[in-house]
DNA sequence: TATCGTAGTATACAAAAAGTAACCTAAGGA
DNA sequence: TCCTTAGGTTACTTTTTGTATACTACGATA
């Protein structure tokens, strides 16, 4: 049972931080790969536009879940990471892609909906 | 490590169910109380107004989390719980809550903020 | 007869989030 | 001299969310 001791805000926390259209993604390659360059997410993200990463990565780093790592070359080189406080959110986001695997097999019972699978 | 083998959508899929304003309050509130009148939702949750709580009730009710229970009296008496299947999210929220707390306290460690206390 | 309470709906509007398209920068190479 | 590259920014439009207010049906109560 939650409990409501401190606050009720929590669950909203974090979902303030988790909320973007392309924060789960970003995330989840950047809790995958590592470390990743911006045109690389963008590679890996093909639908996303360079506005929203943008703004979706400056939003997580403003909230300490992400490094933002320039190199003073030219071209420009800047490397995303998860930060070490970022690395909190893994469980969170584990317990919302296991729940979600159950969903979409509740949606094939119901509805017969064929999900795409991606391959690596 | 979240592994990719069935789908991305996982992860959106989950927020896209826990996402909206009072959705995390409401399922809260259900989890804690069992079984909840409309007005007692709208009572627990002062800034609710009744369009927002009917919205969100119904895309909670749509996605199978939440049971809506008419009464056919006059005046009328509709109550909510949550699901079985909803009981599935427990665990996503909790997760939630407990980063949440943990994001709060960050928060006060780097700026000082301080977070109203909700007594029960 | 007027008002109260329940669980809404209808309508209009405001604000926030997301998307589109064009532009910027400076170095190195053709 | 112009083009390309990487990682953006700016201005603008569209879509999605949320707010505010009014309204309904029906029975009970005063």
């Amino acid at each position: 049972m939650v409990h409501e001791c401190k606050s009720k805000r929590t669950v909203e926390t974090a979902l303030e931080i988790l909320v973007g259209k392309w924060k789960p993604v970003i995330l989840f390659h950047l809790i995958d790969q590592g470390t990743l360059r911006f045109s690389e997410l963008q590679r890996l993200i093909p639908d996303v536009t360079k506005k929203m990463l943008t703004t979706q990565l400056r939003e997580l780093e403003y909230h300490d879940i992400i490094n933002r790592k320039v190199y003073a070359q030219i071209p420009p080189k800047v490397e995303y990471s998860i930060t070490e406080y970022g690395e909190g959110l893994k469980p969170v986001l584990l317990s919302m892609h296991e729940w979600g695997l159950t969903h979409l097999d509740h949606l094939d019972d119901l509805y017969g909906e064929s999900q795409e699978t991606i391959e690596k």
